[in-house]
DNA sequence: TTCTCTTTGCAACTTAGTTGCGATTTTGGG
DNA sequence: CCCAAAATCGCAACTAAGTTGCAAAGAGAA
């Protein structure tokens, strides 16, 4: 697994350092996107520095290796890009009472059409609901 | 227009006060989603205090009256929901390079299937890419 | 190894949005 | 109209995710 982060970094000219690393081993172990506070407290003791963490994703966005994913409240969530299609990411779902949000993968949608002249880089879906495990609960 | 923010309250039991009228309007005005602060700016000197907008706008959301539409930066923008479909949204469209945002009316895309006991509230969608205007520019 | 450029850690900072609370306003009943 | 209960408002202080500046450490090319 850290062949493969540290062929991520190769294959985008992008310096193998430890913080690096680190982090890409992290989010490929998550099945989920990720916040920087969970990558540091995935990585215990020896995570990077909080603003680190911040520039490293930053830096993995920029060379389309992670997405940003969507936020929640006021906190970013990161995924690698490597299950989202060329121009549509899968769709990720909030339940609006407990507030988890998950993967809804393999699905997708029709690209949108856009204006004259706009050019699409990605389409992404988010969708707002009740999970199985709330509906349950207000049942009774 | 000022009948049409009291309609509002009225049916959805709200009390009329001067703040939420206020906010009402200068939302009709605004062709697209705004911020707690373009509220502010519009309403001029006698803007309610941003506690209030912010309050207000929750209030309205609760009641399905508004939609908080996106997030640019670290900004909420909201929209009055009465073009949005009971389901979904229009999609909003940001240009990744000069950061405007605009919505795409009229279009929708098929609501994603859910997983077995999860039920859809809203369906939104928001796609990144370039303006024509960045498009041209680039150009040269 | 050495030199240069990049990356990192730390501490201080920024700022959109939130909270607590006392003052004010709305509204419904008398 | 007048009053009291409950909702709403304004203000000041606060919260916390993310950012910035800078000096120290590290990566990679030669
Ligand atoms: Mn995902
Ligand atoms: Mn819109
Ligand atoms: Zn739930
Ligand atoms: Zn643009």
């Amino acid at each position: 697994m850290k062949q493969n982060a540290v062929e991520l970094l190769r294959s985008s000219n992008l310096r193998q350092t430890g913080p690096r690393i680190a982090i890409l081993m992290a989010m490929m172990k998550a099945n989920a996107p990720v916040t920087q506070e969970q990558i540091a407290e995935q990585l215990g003791p020896l995570a990077p520095n909080k603003t680190t963490i911040y520039r490293t994703l930053m830096n993995l966005v920029k060379k389309n290796l992670v997405h940003k994913a969507y936020i929640e409240g006021r906190t970013w969530h990161f995924e690698l890009a490597h299950h989202c299609g060329q121009h549509q990411c899968h769709p990720h779902f909030t339940c609006s009472q407990c507030l988890q949000t998950r993967c809804i993968p393999g699905v997708s949608a029709p690209l949108i059409k856009l204006p004259e002249g706009f050019t699409m880089h990605r389409q992404q879906i988010r969708i707002e609901g009740l999970c199985s495990v709330c509906r349950n609960k207000n049942r009774r």
